[in-house]
DNA sequence: GTTCAAACTTGAACGCGTTCAAGACTACAA
DNA sequence: TTGTAGTCTTGAACGCGTTCAAGTTTGAAC
């Protein structure tokens, strides 16, 4: 009981001093090496059980199931690039479009030797109900972590947001650099340059945007555009 | 072999004289009627056996795996949906904004007895290499056959696209709808009624969007953003 | 009527993720 | 030292989607 609730927790993950947690580690990264060599839906738990040295009930005792495994995975990443990216926002300086690049590279450079594992999971991401779904409830606390980042990335930046747009921004940005991510699991061009490709030019892009909508003018089509944000949200 | 060939096609859920035919459809309508009522996740391919009278080898004879009756599910959807949207276009009339509300409100209302099971497998949609999906080239013939209908609505409005936008045109609506379709299928209000404003707000702002991008000064606009179109597109 | 290949049907068996009763180990109290 | 409650470990067993060797039925050819 108290292994399974510490199971999610980033300290447990951190700590790896008590006997039961060097167990749980070696679960862990047997687990992660599978996924990434054979990929998440190929490799077995009874394999992952065998490359930990414990029996098949072991696995489960530490991880509720195979996808939990993931869940822990995106739970360290979350954690150990926070201060990748708190580095990178600083050396990325003011622009507000070097800062959304800086934050996405930092992301994309950690997942990388993972991508093929994590597309492989890209099923579930799309539904709500999926425990491994960035979306889902499960993830509450990884997603409020990563929507602070954008906070910082603005509060920063050298773009001020109109103050009916503020409210959102981060949320939309977080949503952008969703879609991006996606879009670089299913990316099958060399190095994934594609996706550079598209960041360089989507968040230029986006900050001319975000310019352009702070302008009086725009404030009726800003309207309409939070309305519908506003509907989407509930 | 040819059983399976034509288990996919539109033809042989069509016609239903020959015995085997019938044992098909009795094993289709009866594996629906299950993942509607239990859903797709929850009923199981022995239950759709014994419901359709068969042994569980029927149902693989007729259908390579579960999630192939939910691709012939949509398959005769496309075919049934067809005529449907075609006198929703021509009562519709040539507003390109009321032509794009008639497709998908055909659509949502044809699809609302299955939204619960068809929901579940959300989870498949956003993985390319998943057969369901939407993406997958498994769907090429229905996704094709959905785009034929956005150039018609295109080809009866009354909004004329820039030559550079048009070639791309009925895609971008096909993915709109896609995005509502999705947003469908997780929208918990009543009747699904946000859903509804969603279609009615975004579809005129699209339209607005379009007809602004038609103008002159647009062009540089309209160049970066299909700049973008085409990366993303490969 | 007989033959025979093709079409169809069967259900045991496989490997999977997952569960759980049973046991082994640990550490502290008596 | 013994008892005991909690922690950890085990692997057989369950139900699932799926496969397939073995059977039965069908219908055209002679």
């Amino acid at each position: 009981m108290s292994a399974n609730s510490n199971a999610t927790t980033a300290a447990a993950a951190a700590a790896g001093s008590g006997k039961s947690e060097q167990t749980r580690q070696r679960i862990f990264e047997a687990a992660l090496e599978l996924f990434r060599v054979k990929g998440f839906a190929t490799a077995t738990m009874r394999e992952v059980a065998v490359a930990a040295g414990v029996a098949i009930g072991a696995a489960y005792y530490y991880f509720p199931s195979k996808e939990a495994i993931v869940l822990a995975f995106y739970d360290r990443a979350g954690q150990e690039m926070g201060p990748l990216i708190d580095s990178a926002l600083l050396a990325a300086g003011p622009r507000l479009e070097d800062r959304l690049r800086a934050i996405v590279t930092v992301k994309l450079d950690y997942f990388a030797p993972n991508r093929k594992f994590l597309g492989a999971l890209l099923g579930s991401t799309a539904d709500p109900q999926n425990p491994l779904s960035p979306f889902s409830s499960q993830t509450v606390a990884i997603r409020d972590f990563d929507m602070s980042v954008f906070e910082k990335a603005i509060a920063g930046g050298n773009v001020k947001p109109p103050k009916d747009l503020a409210p959102h921004l981060a949320q939309l940005l977080w949503m952008y650099q969703m879609a991006l991510i996606f879009f670089w699991l299913s990316d099958t061009s060399a190095k994934q340059d594609r996706t550079r490709a598209l960041l360089d030019k989507s968040s230029h892009m986006l900050v001319q945007l975000l310019k352009l909508a702070g302008l009086p003018l725009m404030r009726p089509v800003r309207r309409s555009v939070l309305d519908l944000v506003e509907l989407v949200k509930g």
